[in-house]
DNA sequence: TTTTACTTTTGATCTGGGTCAAAGATTTTG
DNA sequence: CAAAATCTTTGACCCAGATCAAAAGTAAAA
């Protein structure tokens, strides 16, 4: 079983590996935990779910009443918000071993739409927020979690109101690529290379444009050599540092502990 | 000593008050604790100190080191992002009983500017995180605070990504009014009365406008009756339904647990 | 009370991105 | 494989909000 890298995309930091089922599963056994390991996993086996939905489906509706948590397995799923009107914005883009859920609320603030094919491994929401409380270390590392995504709202923020078309397209695109790179643990350096998982619809939602003006902008920047389009999705980054530079931001790209 | 009804506005809900020295202390004792509550005021009392701050104070500046954690006593500040060009865009307003931090990080994600002259109670970061181990229920109502603000910063990006520069003036005044109403536990249904607490080009920088057109907008808010203005900062809202159309929400006005 | 320094309003003009329209691509269906 | 349905690109035109400019409050300093 291939480890993920990133300890952001964890619950708890694994100290044992040897028990986890699920990889992307939001619970983790910790060696320091009092409970006894074999009931924590018993518990856990016995709220624990997959369920599968296909590309296009709704997952959630704004709204309703939600009754577990989970995490993304394998597949892209996107948040949204819908004015009644039908202008739409996309609030946060889940990737695998993204979490999904608001332990302590009933009803779902956000639609949650798959845009590909997608597995979510789940939890009930009553047996799980119990286990909160009995082990601190998931509210610790959940709470974690959350500070990451409030950072990417807010640097998101910063990206509606105050960029250009073409910055918003470059951030975009430096998102995607960024998240790709972590996820398949690519080699630094080279080119990044990904398909964009989004239509261009869905990146007019997450950047608060047009479909049109995606697409002039993308053929823009493809005319300027910041990017290489083959087809309509696969991209090529010949140079990150440029494409950050189209996007307005800091050449050293956040801080991280 | 008045007690803040809105449960949203304390880390621990507070079983019982009578130890609580600062009204909006981010740290309560809880009877489930199983610490001695001597010992717990002992270090508490230990770690706790006040800050004062000038109107116009930084009082964190993006990407330094953060040693301290704290909430806002009284007045208003405001959390901000820049990019190198001078573009800036809020990303959060900071009300009394609000929390600053990050626990668990090193380096401050933003500018924190005090907008009135301001109190803040903080919490040196290492003690404070060391009690966050060993009291689960610091985690556990952090997490709900942390979920309440990614809220809000979503619904902001519904504002700044698809909203008209009316409709955000518009949803821009309403939180305020809605904020400002919960915290003096105004009447519920009389017309709702505050002095706005920004600037025209804060308010601008809030809502990715320009302060002229912020202007221009609230002057024709005011021409069209939906708000009357005093002087430049003091408004009274006759209709708050009316307010809320023109900020393009759902009527209903969001979901609480 | 005048001076100096903001803050806010209002006007005139410009422009980036929206809107409307149509033609290519690409994928799916029959 | 042709037909239908999507998705994407490109063009022509328009308008909400930006930019530039100046005047009018307001408030703090002298």
């Amino acid at each position: 079983m291939t480890q993920i890298k990133s300890k952001k995309f964890m619950l708890l930091d694994p100290v044992q590996t040897d028990h986890i089922h699920c990889e992307s599963c939001p619970i983790r056994h910790r060696a320091v935990c009092a409970r006894c390991e074999a009931d924590e996993l018993e518990l856990l086996e016995e709220i624990k779910y997959y369920r599968s939905f296909e590309a296009g489906q709704h997952i959630i509706w704004s709204g309703d009443k939600m009754d577990f948590v989970g995490s993304v397995v394998s597949g892209i799923a996107t948040l949204s918000q819908t004015m009644e009107d039908g202008r739409t914005q996309m609030v946060g883009l889940l990737l695998p071993s993204d979490f999904v859920g608001r332990p302590g609320r009933s009803g779902a603030a956000y639609d949650v739409v798959a845009t590909t094919d997608l597995v979510m491994c789940c939890f009930r929401k009553k047996p799980f927020e119990k286990m909160m409380e009995t082990t601190p270390h998931i509210a610790q590392r959940l709470l974690q979690m959350t500070l990451d995504e409030l950072d990417a709202a807010r640097e998101w923020m910063l990206v509606l109101g105050r960029k250009t078309a073409r910055e918003k397209i470059a951030s975009l695109l430096a998102i995607i690529a960024r998240r790709d790179a972590s996820l398949h643990l690519n080699a630094k350096n080279g080119p990044l290379v990904f398909d964009l998982p989004l239509t261009r619809e869905a990146m007019a939602d997450y950047l608060g444009l047009t479909l049109e003006t995606v697409s002039r902008q993308i053929s823009a920047l493809k005319r300027d050599g910041v990017i290489v389009l083959e087809g309509k999705r696969h991209v090529t980054i010949p140079d990150m540092e440029r494409l950050l530079e189209e996007a307005g931001d800091d050449s050293d790209g956040g801080m991280l502990d």
